[in-house]
This record gives C-alpha cells, sequence and structure tokens, in this order.
DNA sequence: CTCTCGTTTGAACCGCCAGTCAACATGACC
DNA sequence: GGTCATGTTGACTGGCGGTTCAAACGAGAG
C-alpha cells in the first residue's frame, strides 16, 4: 500500500460496464448477449471489459443482480414517502405489473427476473443471489402489511404478515410471467383488479376507489 | 407418387430425436443444449438431426412443446379416472408441486416452464405456442370445478370458474418457481399447505383431512 | 442382379466469440 | 525528465458448434 492518492476514478469504469451489460441483457436476452455488444455501448474494446471483470459470466452475474437492485431501490424510496398504507399497497401493486404504467413500463425488469430464475437453475451463485433479491422483494410487501397494522390502517386479525406477502408475491409473480408474454387473456388491467381484489381479501382493508 | 409402399418406418426416428432433445434440454439447459449431445442421445450422426429438422432452433421448439404435452396428456389421464371432484383436485394439485411426490419429481417439468418462458420472450413461435400450452393446463383447472359443481360437491355460489383457474393457476406458477429454485423458505410441503388452502377458499369444498 | 430412392454418415467448412497478450497511454509521484 | 502503476487498446487465437455436402448404405421393385 503506497502513500500515494488514488488517480481518476472520475469515471467509474465498473459501474458504467454493469449498466451497459444490463441494457444488453434486456435488449437481446441473457443468451444472445456478446461481450462486444457491452464493449460497443460503452465505446470501449472488448479487453477492457475482461480487465475489469475477468470473465463474461461473472459480469452477467453481477449486472442482473444490479438491474434488480436497481428497481427494488427506486420502488422502496417511493413507497417510503407515503403516509397512508393503503396508499403504499396499491402503489406496490401498480409498480408490480408489467406494462400497465406507460412511465416505466417494467416489462424489462421482469424479463431480467424470467433471466435470473433460468440461470438460477444451474449456477449457484445465481441462485444464492437471486433468493436474497426474492425475499427482499417479499419483505418489502410484509413491511407494508406491518405498518398498515401499526397504524391501524389494517385490521390485525388476520394471517402473518409474512405468510400473506409470500403468498400474494407468489401470485404477482405468476399473473406477471402471463402479462409479460402477451398472453391475451391476460391483460395488465386484468392483472391489476386482480391483485387489488386478493389484497384486499388477504389483508383487509378496503379499496380508495 | 409411386405405388411403392412407404418403407420401413419400424423406427420413428422423429420422435426418437424429440424426446432425446427434451432430456438434454432438461439435463444441461436449452442454453447449453448441443445438436452433438442429443445426436449422441439417439446415437446417431449430427447430420442426421438437420436431415429431419433443417434447423437446431425448429427442434428446440418442438422438443420444448412436446415435454409439456407428455406430462399434461398423463395428468390429464389420471385425473379423468378419478370419480370425486375433490379427489381430482387433490391430485392436481399435487402434481403441481415440485419435489413433493418422488415418483415424479415435476422438477423436470418446471424448469422446461422457464426455458419456454424465456424463449417465448424474444421468439414469437414459442410465444404462440406457450399460450396454447398454458391455457390448456388452466382450463384443466375450471375443467374440475365445474365438474365438481355439476356433481353438486363444490358451491355453486362462487365465483366464475375461469377466473378461479386463472387465479389460482397463477398462483401455483410463483410458487413453483421459488420451490423449483430450492429456495430455503418455500418449501414442497409448504407450497402444497397453501396450495390447499387456497383452494378450498376459492373454490369452497371441504378438504378430505 | 441392378436401379432407385430415402436414409445415414463423417468429414469438411466457416463464422463466431471468449479470452490472451504485448504494446501503448496517461498521469501521479519523485 | 524519469519511473512506475493503472488503464486501455486491438490484433490474435483457439476452439467450438451449426450447417453443408458428397458419398455410402440398404431395402424394395423390376
Amino acid at each position: 500500500m503506497s502513500t500515494r492518492a488514488r488517480a481518476k476514478p472520475q469515471r467509474n469504469r465498473h459501474q458504467e460496464i454493469v449498466e451497459a451489460a444490463a441494457q444488453v441483457i434486456t435488449d437481446r436476452g441473457l443468451a444472445e448477449t456478446r461481450i462486444q455488444d457491452i464493449a460497443d455501448r460503452c465505446a470501449v474494446s472488448p479487453g477492457l471489459i475482461l480487465y475489469y471483470f475477468g470473465s463474461k459470466d461473472r459480469l452477467l452475474v453481477e449486472a442482473l443482480t444490479y438491474a434488480n437492485d436497481q428497481s427494488y431501490l427506486r420502488m422502496s424510496r417511493e413507497l417510503r414517502k407515503m403516509p397512508a398504507a393503503s396508499e403504499r399497497m396499491d402503489r406496490l401493486i401498480e409498480l408490480s405489473v408489467p406494462g400497465l404504467l406507460p412511465e416505466y413500463s417494467l416489462l424489462d425488469e421482469w424479463a431480467l427476473w424470467l433471466e435470473i430464475w433460468v440461470r438460477a437453475l444451474r449456477d449457484p451463485q445465481m441462485a444464492k443471489e437471486r433468493e436474497n433479491l426474492d425475499r427482499r422483494w417479499v419483505q418489502s410487501i410484509s413491511e407494508v402489511i406491518r405498518y398498515g397494522r401499526q397504524t391501524g390502517e389494517f385490521p390485525s386479525d388476520a394471517a402473518d404478515a409474512d405468510d400473506i406477502a409470500m403468498e400474494f408475491g407468489a401470485m404477482v409473480d405468476g399473473l406477471a410471467i402471463q402479462v409479460l408474454l402477451n398472453d391475451t387473456v391476460m391483460t395488465p388491467a386484468r392483472m391489476h383488479d386482480i391483485c387489488l381484489d386478493v389484497a384486499r381479501r388477504l389483508i383487509g382493508y378496503d379499496g380508495t376507489r
């Protein structure tokens, strides 16, 4: 360890590359992602990608978790600003339906979930990451429920918040897949309705509309 | 068109290859499946695979749908033998939980679903096939419900059978993913319990235990 | 036996792409 | 200016794997 100060991290290459990778995976799919594509998007040589990540696989796993991280944090931050638990819950549901909101469609995020799942089937490291990501997501549901129970907004006599969250989260996953894959029967609007219904039934609160 | 009779289809190469392909995809994953692997499993040359299917992609799509077809038919046949609707429903649930029954673990079938979904994201033909396969699966749930209502075993005052089936099917998908991916929190037994609970709540019948 | 046609092989082709490497660039520090 | 560490490049390679193809094979028909 020399006394020399760290030089020029003006540009955080590591993050630049991870972000570019996430975008490429979103566009072309994990299977069709080439190092060259990622390099092009950073306006950088392919060699540099390997210089920072050692192998393509390491980069891919990091890109997938990074992208998921970002959308989780975005949602988390947004929810925290809302005062009413029912408002949080309704927003959380809105933000779970792929293609419902034009501003951020979430189609990309769900597509990346699919890629994560497939990879997790055979890559132990991805499997571990995936479980962390998933657990966090379910927790944010159960936190809203507990928050609502604390403030007295939601009844407290229903089932355990964690159980409800897990069941609800699973249903959201299943529905989202169908919506994502352009199912003609399962539209974003329909998924939204079902989620609102089920949430109110499970948690026992009144919708605002 | 000559008058000569069709010769020696003693061995149905087409089917042999499709089955081998499905097994390889199950073992190694779609992304890691090579024509050579499939050829090896049939004890046949790689050239022959292309002779029958023209391209790797065509074979893969057919293999995925074929495998799904097989498990659907197996379940369908088994359910039809059961007299009581509640029995059918309970069995259907059992057969939906990956890894619950040792005899056929269903892990493979669910893993193939994941592959189908990812491919359907970017392959229109796969997307179409996937929707057919999925619709059929949901229908078999709603058929059990309607059957139970006809025989008077299930109450008829609940929601539309198709709606229930779709909601229930989505939840099964979501739960199955977690179980499949070896989630430490979501075990096969727990998924089984949740499914039974939810089914009885949605459909309104009594469990046999 | 021979001809023919569907089947099957195995080698060869060819483009692709992850990963390597030696050289070059840059800027901090002395 | 010289030296050293860290970044960065771009050409190269080695192997892999889908696809092609000409030739062989084999069973039935004549």
